[in-house]
DNA sequence: CTGTTCGCTGTAACCGGTTTCAGGAAGACA
DNA sequence: TGTCTTCCTGAAACCGGTTACAGCGAACAG
């Protein structure tokens, strides 16, 4: 009986024992899904991610699998390594109604994404991606990109490169997007013009980095930092500068974002970002969203530079 | 109407296209909640792993990912890190139907948690773990072992150090201990009494595997050469190596086991296994068992010693 | 002693699909 | 024209929970 495995307070203890009993002899157990179905709610929500191009998503994913636990719903795993897994996964939500609600992470959303979600009006929550008409947990990623440069100012480099993610929507820009804008806003304060010249785009991964850092780096008038806008890159950049035989930090000093385990164990200097919270705040965003609460307003951790090595 | 959604082919051409009319019209969204209930099967499988405790459990999951997802089941995740998630995690399967099969990665089971799985006969696939009860996807470590310490021993190494999990560690992995066992067969085979005091046990992690080759190698009489049973805790045995001031691979040579992407990074020597081809395994065998079919037997990759800068 | 309230429990409707079943329309054949 | 198939479609039962509602006995007030 419903009201007893629910706790309902309304039933008599004796009857409640027998019940209890009675469940226990018959072996019964109780369907989830016919709970989802009378409730109206799968009481799931769907993670969407590019979940293994890079180790930082994976720390992200560490946070939301715990809160998400923890307030017992389900965690549906929709992996995207590429655009015909994308479509499939944004298809699929849009023919059936499977989660209550859907967290994004590292994956800047498409227009028509999102007029898709909310056209069913799905509960979205961004994670290291932004989108004017969706909710999403902040990184102050300009700060970062101020921080970085900062730290590689005050060691006195002038000119300095960067290694970022090739900006591929023209709608919510993404996170290495807003770092490289920090970048340029310390050069600017610090009275240095901004050399479009020293800049490279590419795919998100080490082999794509390196080929980019390389052409950087060839140069007689190299830059003498490089501010890769994930640790993923600026291994890559590592790799590139040890190719053309350049020592780091003397030759050229390198920094990361993110702090991922790799950079302590390369020495990476790095601008340290709390990723296992944000996925927690995400999904605590997205469970109030989901129940209708106002989402407590907890604070996350600022960004600070872990200085190793490489500067 | 349900004949036209799944195709079935009775209905008329007619009829078909007025039904798929109203459907575009009305913006309609079949329940996939309603679907599950009236089939009888919550069309998902669980995954159930330690995630985050080392990257080669992602790894694997990442081939599970794939393979359900094209056969069109859902991905519910359960991460276990504690013992107290593990409880929980086994004690809701229990009492909720919410799943129509376990995967289980890196976690040997417990002849309870066994026998509460076979009570609700709920299919049931290891990955990287084993049970005399329960199918699972093999993968031949007691060979990886023989083939490290044969690589170790070509090169002219009689002094072996093992660093590995401890046997009855909160989850028992045993994937170590197999590995141990074909260092000490290779060893034996070659004529070299297999030394215990060389060997280490500690938990399935850098930080451990740092002290543990710490004490191997801080002696007079110290290995040549040192065995550990995953990538993760040979990066541990790297730490040691450099903190004490030895040379890698002069001093003291180190191999891993799995070929994880951190490896290629340190120049790692390492045993590779197709982790990602396991996961697929694994996910295939359990759908097979779920919907009755007899799975197709399918070879996996052998393991092969990655040779590296470290030896 | 009757009427009302209260506390608990059994019943039935509902969630939204799938599937079975019965029956109407159309076509075949005598 | 009447009967028998065949083909298609509408209605209804079912999956297994939740929950609104009705009903029943006990307690209590008047």
């Amino acid at each position: 009986m419903s009201r007893v495995l629910n706790d309902v307070p309304v039933v008599r203890a004796e009857m409640r024992e027998r019940v209890r009993a009675a469940i226990g002899e018959l072996g019964y157990r109780p369907s989830s899904t016919a709970r989802s179905l009378s409730l109206g709610r799968p009481q799931a929500v769907g993670v969407v991610a590019p979940f293994f191009t890079s180790p930082s998503v994976v720390e992200r994913l560490r946070g939301v699998v715990e809160h998400v636990g923890e307030r017992g719903y389900d965690l549906v795993l929709y992996d995207i390594e590429t655009p015909a897994q994308r479509a499939d996964a944004f298809r699929d939500f849009a023919r059936r109604a499977r989660v209550d609600g859907l967290l994004v992470v590292s994956l800047p959303l498409l227009a028509d994404e999102v007029a898709a979600l909310r056209r069913e009006n799905l509960p979205v929550v961004l994670v290291d991606a932004e989108h004017p008409e969706v909710a999403h947990v902040a990184t102050d990623d300009v700060r970062g990109g101020e921080l970085a440069a900062e730290h590689l100012l005050a060691r006195g480099h002038r000119r300095i490169g960067f290694v970022g993610d090739v900006a591929a929507n023209p709608f919510g820009f993404t996170s290495s997007e807003r770092r490289r804008r920090g970048l340029r806003v310390a050069l600017e304060r610090a009275g240095i013009a901004p050399d479009a010249s020293l800049e490279r785009f590419g795919r998100h991964d080490r082999q794509d980095a390196r080929v980019l850092a390389a052409q950087l780096l060839r140069g007689e008038d190299r830059p003498t930092a490089v501010f890769a806008a994930s640790d993923t890159q600026a291994i890559g950049v590592l790799e590139a500068a040890r190719e053309l035989g350049l020592r780091v930090p003397e030759d050229v000093a390198v920094i990361g974002f993110d702090d991922i385990e790799v950079a302590s164990l390369l020495d990476l200097t790095t601008v340290r970002q709390p990723l296992r919270q944000s996925g927690a705040r995400g999904a605590e965003l997205l469970i109030a969203a989901i129940e209708g609460d106002a989402p407590r307003a907890a604070p996350i951790e600022p960004l600070t530079v872990i200085r190793r090595r490489t500067t």
